[in-house]
DNA sequence: ATTATTGCAAAACGTTTGCAGGGGG
DNA sequence: CCCCCTGCAAACGTTTTGCAATAAT
């Protein structure tokens, strides 16, 4: 189950799992990608801001969440450990955010591109831009 | 010439060629991508902080620059109008930034990939985290 | 008991805005 | 000469911090 697994991520690393850490990890698992504004607003009442910004940079530090860049803002969701790898398509016109199916030549293509500076490549983020079908048709 | 070039894209929308827009493109023109901080910095006694968010801004709608999304940061640079198409790879452990080489491969990995979703590509930014090469012998 | 974690309030930061004066066409 | 553009200073939203109280092991 996912919360034995953080649980475990945590310990590991000689964190305790609290409860403002089960209930930050519970707003984002089965979320789409969402902004700090969204996850405050969501968490108040509950969790105070400031400790939803320390728990997200914990779970950063711990390669249990990741930023991924929308436009020119940010936004938050699990890694590949709680979730299949993808990347975002957004659309210029009406803004929405659209997971891209996995793509394994793409994905080996971008690790032989940093090969070829003899990086060892632990990561990677794409974002598409465009116009979605939708808009298309306006 | 480059300043050609800008002082014809900002006339044919109805904007003049100022100085503080000269200054701020040629603060861009044959560097690296830059932090807002270091291009402010770098003005710092000829323009004004609040100029310089303004004309980048300006640049960015007339695509003479675009943001790039470096860690949890963005830095700026020309587009392809003046600079050749490409990616960045960051190294996580000296946080030095490197240009890849441009793969056309890639580049029709990426257009497909949009495709499939029925949506029109306009741009992409990719970028590869990893340990560079120096730091992997360290 | 000892250390880690949290809420609160204030500070720090990056960016944007209103306005009055200055510069370009 | 008119309007666009800029500097200045103040406002704004987001993120970080210090500290005392609370919870975890």
């Amino acid at each position: 189950m996912e919360l034995q697994k953080l649980r475990d991520i945590l310990q590991r690393k000689g964190y305790s799992m609290t409860a403002v850490r089960r209930q930050v990890f519970e707003l984002l698992d089965g979320h789409e990608s969402q902004t700090m504004q969204v996850l405050i607003s969501r968490a108040k009442g509950q969790i105070d801001r400031a400790s939803v910004y320390r728990t997200v940079d914990l779970f950063e530090r711990l390669g249990i969440v990741h930023r991924i860049n929308i436009g020119w803002k940010y936004k938050i969701e699990l890694t590949d450990l709680f979730l299949y790898h993808h990347h975002h398509f957004h659309c210029q016109k009406c803004g929405v955010t659209i997971v891209l199916p996995e793509n394994s030549t793409l994905e080996n293509n971008i690790r032989i591109l940093a090969k070829t500076i003899g990086a060892k490549p632990t990561g990677h983020q794409l974002e598409i831009q465009g116009i979605c079908q939708n808009c298309q048709t306006d």
